[in-house]
DNA sequence: TTGAAAGCGCTAACAG
DNA sequence: CTGTTAGCGCTTTCAA
């Protein structure tokens, strides 16, 4: 590889000047300067990122903090990966990918002592989390998918929950419905600090009151065999409900297991949706779900760019965005049985 | 944070010796190098990668290529990433992701110039493959997850198709079935060159021959109509197929469809399993289908820990690993419909 | 408008 | 066994 030194013998000027005019950092005689970019392109140069870095103690490397996959874990992340980094990139940035263990905060003392690095992007954040608190403290710039629950002061970028349900809700009332459920998360030692569980069984909650629709909101499903069994509880206790919400791929698939088992159909005896799902997921199901979903890509996006801005603009008030769910209407979809009764009520 | 000038002051030794203390690059006394690693650690010091970098030559980052998301993306290339990003980890390597775009060797041309990445790992490998090629001929040393269509002299970390294909065959013969059918990924710009569809057609075909076992592999599907409708010519020219393997998630939904339209349930009338899936996809089928899941997390950190191999110990035989597929047998597979009639033949 | 010189933090000869 | 010196490739004063 050639270095600025040869650039700058080639166009017989000095190193200094031969930077200057490849970054405009001071005025250059304008054919000077075509000079010194006319041998820069003959060689091929590029400038060497570590010798910049040691001086201008900025990388342009920026870490995505990984946690190591919980439960479920799949196409979000990815997306929230592949598109943190091509943003990155089209801004002249890297990302670098960086797995969790056991001692998070460690790994962060010391990821960011290595100098690499000028923020730090963290996903799968919870409602308290230690890893930003520490980021925080330490004054290491970064920025969130997702939020704690007190995000007030920090940049992130997550999804609008509240559009999310009143989405969901109107699409349900749209049809017709009175009655819905949704099945969250099952609680456990993850899911109790899982930000989109907490603000989606919230907000679906609202949502309902708000649309005038029965709501049943107690019932939680993690796996197939607690879908098919808080489904049936539910047809026990709540006979009226005609829609559904669920919150894991899984408990649908015991979910609709229950429901054929029972001879019902779907969307004819109970209208179905997947909240927080990939549209790729929700084809593998028979009928095809309808879903929430995810804003994954935008997201990530969205955490790279507020990082970089930060990066580059300093200082400034926290850049936040909400960006709201895409509904995807599938064959699960319809009508709630009997409406008569149902309004008759 | 503090440098080894800071370490060296501290424990009144020059800066080189701190050095040698430190990296074990060359003898220091007992007693000195004490009182060097007590500095070090009072002050939290951590060398700075960019300063080492730029005088050894050496970064200890890893590029992952990543490939723009063609049709089928997801857990498969996740598990590759995270894998690679934690075997790298625990070697004292970085991963950097690095989305590719339309001109994947301008870009590998860019990378590679920045001296910010000591090897590259390349994923979703073409049989004849640009990157790789230009990779060889620039001296950048990289290892493949998957292989090219010569791949001999080229670092790798593959599935082992044969292994997988007699697998397949074995468990199916085994269940008492005398003919089978594969699905392979649709033809299409992508699939043309896609290894694993290549090699999976040739190595059932050889397999089941192998075995003894009626096949037919000339159908193609890659969606859920295509897969419904492959299955209906099927049935129609291969009455005697009891078994089928399916190369797409989507196709297997097709199928699934048709053979419920057609009166036949599985596995009773049919035994289906899913070639290179994972079984976390295979549980949203109901039945739970019976899956060949892909080493993918392990390939992941093969292709890691080959590069890192040749990185350290520079040149020597080209390293190569071949790992088979996990048979996870589901509730899909069962013994032939019609078994007698089946044994006449 | 340009060049010379210093130095980012570290490693690697080379003397002592 | 340890210290001094030089230099990786670049940016950035400071003079000219």
């Amino acid at each position: 590889m050639s270095s600025l030194r040869d650039v700058a013998e080639r166009a017989r000027v000095a190193v200094s000047t031969a930077s200057a005019a490849l970054n405009g950092t001071r005025p250059v005689a304008a054919a000077t300067k075509r000079r010194i970019e006319q041998a820069a392109a003959e060689l091929g140069y590029r400038p060497n990122v570590l010798a910049r870095g040691l001086v201008s103690k900025r990388t342009r490397i920026l870490a995505l903090l990984f946690p190591a996959p919980h439960s479920g874990f799949g196409l979000t992340e990815m997306q929230f990966a592949t598109a943190a980094a091509e943003a990155a990139k089209e801004r002249g940035y890297h990302l670098l990918l960086s797995p969790e263990h056991d001692d998070p905060v460690e790994e962060l003392r010391y990821l960011t002592g290595l100098g690499l690095v000028d923020g730090v992007l963290v996903m799968e954040v919870k409602l308290a989390d230690e890893r930003t608190e520490w980021l925080a403290e330490a004054g290491v710039p970064f920025s969130m998918i997702g939020r704690t629950g007190e995000p007030d002061a920090v940049d992130h970028a997550d999804i609008d929950f509240t559009r999310m349900a009143a989405d969901a809700v109107a699409h349900l009332a749209g049809l017709g419905h009175r009655s819905m459920a949704f099945f969250n998360h099952a609680i456990g030692a993850y899911s109790a600090q899982y930000g989109p569980a907490i603000r989606a069984g919230a907000e679906f909650a609202a949502a309902a009151g708000e649309a005038g629709l029965g709501y049943v909101g107690d019932l939680r499903a993690s796996t197939a065999d607690e879908g098919r069994e808080a489904f049936e509880r539910l047809v026990a206790a709540h006979p009226e409900v005609t829609a559904l919400a669920v919150m894991s791929d899984q408990a649908a698939v015991g979910v609709i297991a229950a429901v054929a088992e029972r001879g019902w159909q779907i969307p004819r005896d109970l209208t179905l949706m997947l909240v927080l799902s990939s549209a790729r997921v929700a084809e593998m199901f028979h009928p095809r779900l309808t879903t929430l979903e995810p804003p994954s890509a935008e997201l990530g996006r969205l955490g790279a760019g507020m990082l970089i801005d930060r990066l580059e603009d300093g200082d400034g008030e926290p850049r936040q965005r909400l960006v709201p769910c895409r509904l995807v209407v599938g064959d699960s979809s319809a009508t709630p049985r009997n409406p008569e009764s149902e309004a008759a009520r």
